[in-house]
DNA sequence: CTGAAAGCGCTAACAA
DNA sequence: TTGTTAGCGCTTTCAG
């Protein structure tokens, strides 16, 4: 067993009380002291127990963190952005909500159980009216969402500017002369119809068409990407560009054209977003959008460390908004030969 | 502030210690008392403190993970492995030691003072005598190590048999009809170690030639891998094909094959390791090597979850050697023209 | 400068 | 079937 501050009081003659103030270097204990009890705390490799702490502070120094998939490694980056202003005072708790509503309901709970000091969460689409994170605010523990936005809009949040992704990729595709441009969507995310409105005000912008047969419904993975994209190259005339709502189901789309024997950028360009690691070696190397996930992360958990720190009084939310870079690689081509 | 045990006990005239044995569904309580604290718990939103009950009962049900880099997939992997069976009772507190010694050592001691349940970790490669695990053994935390293996070969492990690894790739190659196979290693890493023994074993059974300037000291990531390679395809004659310790580092010897404008398989075959995400699609499609980094994760889990169980027999040390998968894909090519 | 008393929210032993 | 007593290891408040 390890050792309490009790066998160190012991052995010393002290009060526990004493040892505790000691260990903390409060100003009123004795430099003599001090240093008896510091020095024994460390022959006997004494170490605080966070837990029997915790109950008595009200602090655990543990923050939750709850997003839908870690093998994204969009997600793994804000997580590294969360930890890198959290650590070393803090833990991190991730749990994944698989991007089932009803599991994030139960994690969020469970989470609370354990006392953490505050919660990052990449939430669930809100479907219906309710949110899960409201018992958040009734036991007023802190929290920031991260990377989707629920509808109520009275929380922490810090997002990328998704109308702007869409805007951004579909303007430098018009740029490139490209006339009829597909979009892989993925309704019921919220993301996606921000997107959306992105590419479809860049084409209004612009005086382009924008047929309804050209959004086609695929998903956030590669399965979805490539059913869709096959779709898309059926259609007639066949669009010479897709702007896919991610990169996973970018390389979805990327297969199918590559299987129809289609060339990218030539026959079809083509862009994803989120810029995942190794982009730039694919079989086209992908033009893609940098979401700046560790701003992101990092962002959110100084938000939460100061909610934390000010937890009496309520700030008003914080909803801060990053700006996306476009990644420019070979998939979305240069200058279109023939408009 | 959320309801306490006491807050029910009041409000029902009980005492504390049957509201608490009320929840827990003890025998000894009347179907009648345990309905009306059930109910009241639940319209009070009653969520047991897990603080509380941790100090008491000695147990936290968190478990450490420490592995070396959560941004290669390979990590996140074990970690969805180790969370298949940690969940629903138990929560993970995932530590990056960034590859070192010294992290790794502090971020023990403090999860420690977490009084984690037990800990898995790929630990980072000991140097010298006297492990940073040690403490756990005296503290009587389980723990099992994961992917790589410490000198000591005392402790609860699941490993890769690496050594496979490196024969496995090393003779699918020589099968193709390569006879100058060249491997990028990474010294210092007992796994390196350990996969260039397999590589070198397999030359030797087939009587094939290793010339030391065939093996070059390139490191696991990119660009270690890319300034190896340089280094090989300047060798004359210049071998047929690169054994690259992991797929970051046949990345990189990717980039440095196709820059010097050499094919690949047809001028130069690529294995990896690890069978990183998208593999499959590539510049060229990656020939690499499945680890499972999943049944890695699970395995380790249930030897935790059990020694955690049985904390007080001591049962002896389990190690599993999981066997790896070769993933053929093209980079290695099929059969060459001229042997 | 140090200690005694109280308590964080819960569970384990023993009594009634 | 329920309650009383004690205590997990620590910090906070108040006395000395």
């Amino acid at each position: 067993m390890s050792a309490t501050m009790r066998d160190i009081a012991e052995q010393l003659g002290l009060s526990v009380v004493t040892v505790s103030r000691a260990l903390r270097n409060y100003p009123d204990i004795s430099t003599e002291t001090k240093k008896r009890v510091t020095d024994l705390a460390c022959k006997m490799r004494y170490r605080p127990d966070q837990v029997a702490r915790s109950l008595v502070t009200g602090r655990t120094h543990v923050w939750g963190l709850i997003i839908p998939d870690l093998t994204h490694a969009f997600f793994v980056e804000i997580s590294k952005g969360v930890d890198s202003v959290a650590a070393p005072d803090n833990h991190i708790i991730i749990v994944d909500s698989e991007g089932d509503r009803k599991k994030e309901a139960s994690e969020i709970l469970t989470l609370l159980g354990r006392k953490i000091d505050g919660l990052i969460a990449a939430p669930v689409q809100e479907t219906y009216a309710g949110s899960n994170f409201d018992i958040l605010d009734e036991e007023g523990i802190p929290y920031v969402l991260v990377d989707r936005l629920l509808k109520r809009h009275t929380a922490n949040a810090v997002v990328c500017d998704n109308i702007r992704i869409g805007q951004m990729v579909t303007e430098h595709l018009i740029g490139l002369g490209h006339r009829r441009i597909a979009h892989i969507n993925s309704p019921g995310f919220e993301v996606s119809r921000l997107r959306q409105k992105g590419y479809q005000t860049a084409l209004k912008s612009h005086r382009l068409p924008c047929l309804a047969e050209w959004i086609v419904s695929g998903g956030i993975d590669e399965r979805g990407g490539y059913q869709a994209a096959r779709r898309i190259l059926g259609l007639q005339p066949r669009p010479t560009a897709i702007f896919a709502i991610n990169d996973r189901a970018a390389i979805g789309a990327m297969k199918a054209i590559l299987e129809k024997g289609l060339r990218i950028p030539e026959d079809v360009a083509l862009v994803g977003s989120s810029n995942i690691p190794n982009a730039d070696v694919l079989r086209v190397p992908l033009t893609s959008v940098d979401q700046r996930p560790w701003e992101t992360g990092r962002k959110a958990a100084e938000i939460l460390r100061n909610a934390i720190e000010n937890r009496r009084q309520k700030n008003a939310p914080q909803q801060i908004v990053l700006q996306p870079t476009l990644i420019i690689r070979d998939s979305c081509g240069s200058e279109l030969p023939t408009a």
